[in-house]
DNA sequence: TCAAAAGTGTTCACCGTACACCCATGG
DNA sequence: CCATGGGTGTACGGTGAACACTTTTGA
């Protein structure tokens, strides 16, 4: 009957967005200043509340896509946080997830209108309420998939130079990485397309141009 | 200002807990005959609603503890669920956990007054709303946890047989293991104590009783 | 003495890692 | 012609997988 849901206490249910984008040498991560209160101007992810029609990842697209203009987002639920105090305000429980978008391609005006800045990973200001704690989850997460599946070229312009990539990787796992070791166990994966162009900006040689293999990195998303 | 909150419609915020056992033979899962409406008496994982003044890790516990009386078990979040209609009589999110828990240990009287029994995991019966869905991915996460650290201990008496471990781990992961590759990368783990006593049912020469080492075992949870 | 489970080692293929030199080109 | 970044191969150790026989002892 109905009554067993009647007696409980419904909550807020928010979602917050840790937006990840990557400017060729950095890992960075989106944040905006909060523009209501509680902690109004202070940095916050980027946020927003369930609505009735929408599932959880419906939401986080929504808002990704009113930040940064974007759809069609690699997006995936990190974890629910639902410390009670966590937002003085009222009782909110918030489902963290996480992005990774193309740093060119964000719509520049919205974010600014948002007072959005990119920052470092290893560099993120004090936060507001657990937002510290969830980009903390996202960067271990981020680093795990890494290490087991191709990921990130989401990340990446269309076509990029195996050295852009490896300095990807680098920037998600915190560390330096061999150059042939890089190339052989990313070419083993067999997801990237080598293309004839080269690109001509980095270095006198020129360095070769791959895009990848939308189809073969599917197989690894199970 | 407390208007931005106000605006925005509240949800039921639900857990559910994918419970797990293991007779010495299979992996089961704790199910429930759910005794309220909707699908009254039909199948379900155990659940309950959050309460205004726990975390939903709390509340994972408490409702575990309701069913089981056990405490201090192991208890993973699993995702949050958010389908708009998967609860037919009012908007309700659920997240859910999933537990391991040692089948000989449960308080039968609760579990029988929740009408509560144990299935084999490849034997689930038909599910209220997107129970199944719950439990796929659960399985899917516990074989994933038990191919890269130690687990299950959870599942198993103190005292335990390598045999009992093995079959433990093809229950979780669905095949066979062979005996010597097996003991070899559990041994090399190292989180196994050799006891000196012997299982003297299971066969006439006995076997050998292991306990693990909760010290070096808590290394791998990180 | 035999049936039933326990216990034990070796080989091989593959993968990750360490490591250093030549190439092409624009300036 | 040289400085700069691009590109390439090999050797080694560790790990996972395949595989079969001996031991113990109660019935």
């Amino acid at each position: 009957m109905k009554d067993h849901y009647r007696a409980h206490k419904k909550v807020l249910l928010a979602v917050d967005c840790i937006i990840f984008g990557f400017d060729q040498d950095n890992l960075k991560i989106l944040l905006i200043k909060r523009d209501f209160e509680p902690e109004k101007g202070k940095w916050s992810l980027m946020g927003g509340f369930l609505r009735p029609d929408e599932t959880l990842d419906d939401a986080a697209s929504r808002i990704l896509q009113k930040l940064t203009g974007l759809h069609d987002i690699y997006l995936d639920q990190l974890r629910s946080f639902s410390q009670p105090e966590r937002d003085p305000v009222d009782r909110t429980v918030s489902t963290a997830y996480y992005a990774l978008i193309n740093i060119e391609e964000h719509n520049e005006e919205l974010t600014k209108k948002h007072s959005a800045e990119w920052f470092n990973v290893q560099d993120i200001p004090p936060l507001i309420f657990d937002h510290d704690e969830m980009i903390r989850q996202a960067i271990k997460r981020l680093r795990y998939k890494a290490s087991v599946e191709p990921i990130g070229f989401e990340l990446l312009p269309e076509k990029f130079t195996m050295r852009q990539l490896q300095k990807l990787y680098e920037a998600i796992l915190g560390q330096k990485l061999d150059k042939r070791n890089f190339i052989k166990k990313i070419l083993s994966q067999d997801v990237l397309i080598k293309l004839d162009e080269k690109d001509m900006t980095s270095s006198k040689k020129g360095s070769f141009l791959y895009k990848f293999d939308a189809e073969k990195y599917d197989r690894f998303k199970i």
